[in-house]
DNA sequence: AAATTTTACGTAAATTTTTTACAAAACGTG
DNA sequence: CACGTTTTGTAAAAAATTTACGTAAAATTT
């Protein structure tokens, strides 16, 4: 989160000197981070384990580091920032928030996705012989849309958004089966005992759920994304939407590791499709 | 300028020792800016002052100082100019232009809706006694999706990725009833047939696609978004985002329209999900 | 309202980090 | 090969940050 919004947000949390502090750093961020600390408690007039520990209160290592984090919040061009909807927001207000704050959700999950892991989830579905994903609820869509781009790819693929399919598939898996799991929260009870399950039976399992979560614990890989989700309003939004880029990230790598040659499979999926397809003028039947 | 743009540029201008501070720092620039001067030099096998010397080359007052720019120019983020995936792009480079140029599209196509066809859709869908998800292909995901979103608000909702059962259900619409098309293209011979059908038998047609389009002149209301497809991959990313994002804006219309009472329905769904989760510890069944 | 506990703040010392000064090594050049 | 130049490292100095601790202020209890 942007550090300086934290700032004016703590402002009454913070204690009597060490509001002079954060006063002095709203009033010129970028004096601040150019200045040591002595320069800067000498603006506020507190002392400089002031300072420090006004620093230590916002989550930061200390002063240097402090001095980072606001760099980089007053560097940060992101007008992309996550707004809550509210009651009286017309459809002007909420389409516009909606948006914004999946965007801003997209960068936190970017930022915080270890590149090296889905680089080794790439590995393990280039060589899988077969693909199932499995989803439940929201993230069934997900599961849905992993099978439409990986059956592209003329691999065998299987999708469930049912527990009991599921569980069938999974007690069948052999090795070489992967079988990738969608689940936000990584706490449903039939999903976690579905991953144990085709572990057991020799498929590699993949999670895309959150770290130190049950589901986590079962599988062989984790790919988790730091995607807070918007608890005021009772539904999954953003992180559905992050799982799904994910799963973009996955066929691209996918498509890359296989090479040129490969790609021209996708374009002749693409083309089978024109046969259902209307040209502009809306009757001529192939394009 | 980018200060990390900046290194690489000046790579060649750099002595033997500068150009290992430099490769380090390319390397893994989050890992520098939180490392002091002698782990960094460490990291480098260079001596302490030769860092210094480094971050002076770059015309910055020290290495404090140095680490500020560096921090600023990484959270400025967009090191990739070019969106679009090449062929030689490791793991680091296509996640970044994957999650960028769907943030991209996301922005357009918030730039490029129509709130008021929003709120028209809306005031519909609070109004429908049944509501039909429709999507094939890509956009079948789309429709779960929106099914799972609008079968939290107690409403009837149904939802087909077949085209069979889409005719039947078209034919066996009322009035009330409405029948929302996801289609990227709108060209898709069959769904238009499918809208035709619901609007010949009196539902109400909405549809999730492009201006234009056969589709779109088959509907009663067409919520379009101007994202453009990536051409080069040949499959559908972003607009499938967007219109996701879409059905969140109108689950919360929903949500907004039918106040505060209505949203206490929403936590009741949401808390009859908690018996079949596991807590932290992994094992109590009820939370 | 006084006493006691808790919290906030600053001084001074310790530690860490960065910078400077200087010397040795590497490199190229006449 | 000797010279000058540039590059690099060592060690010491300087600067900056952090810690430890004591006092003052505030809050809470009696």
């Amino acid at each position: 989160m942007n550090t300086l919004d934290k700032i004016s947000k703590h402002l009454n949390s913070f204690s009597k000197s060490e509001r002079k502090v954060a006063e002095v750093i709203l009033a010129a961020p970028q004096t601040a981070i150019h200045s040591s600390i002595a320069t800067l408690a000498k603006m506020a007039d507190v002392s400089e384990p002031t300072v420090n520990r006004f620093c230590r209160r916002l989550d930061t290592k200390g002063f240097p580091d402090f001095k980072l984090h606001l760099a980089q919040s007053l560097a940060n061009g992101t007008p992309y920032v996550n707004r809550h909807v509210e009651e009286q927001d017309g459809p002007d207000a909420y389409t516009a928030k909606i948006f914004e704050s999946t965007m801003a959700c997209l960068d936190n999950a970017r930022q915080s996705i270890d590149t090296v892991l889905i680089n080794r989830a790439v590995d393990i579905l280039t060589q899988a012989n077969q693909i199932s994903f499995f989803g439940l609820g929201a993230s069934s869509a997900v599961a849905h849309d992993a099978q439409n781009k990986f059956f592209r790819f003329n691999v065998p693929v299987i999708c469930f958004d049912d527990v009991v399919m599921m569980r069938m598939s999974a007690i069948n898996s052999t090795e070489g089966n992967v079988v990738v799991l969608f689940s936000h929260t990584g706490r449903t009870k039939h999903l976690v005992d579905v991953a144990r399950l085709a572990r057991e039976n020799d498929a590699t399992v993949i999670g895309i759920t959150s770290a130190d979560s049950p589901l986590a614990q079962e599988c062989h890989l984790v790919l988790s994304m730091d995607v807070p989700e918007d608890t005021d309003v009772y539904m999954p939004m953003a992180s559905r939407i992050a799982q799904l880029v994910l799963v973009d990230v996955m066929a691209t790598g996918f498509t890359l590791r296989r090479g040129n040659k490969f790609r021209e499979n996708l374009k002749r999926v693409k083309d089978s499709l024109k046969d259902s397809r209307l040209n502009k003028d809306g009757f001529n039947a192939v394009l």
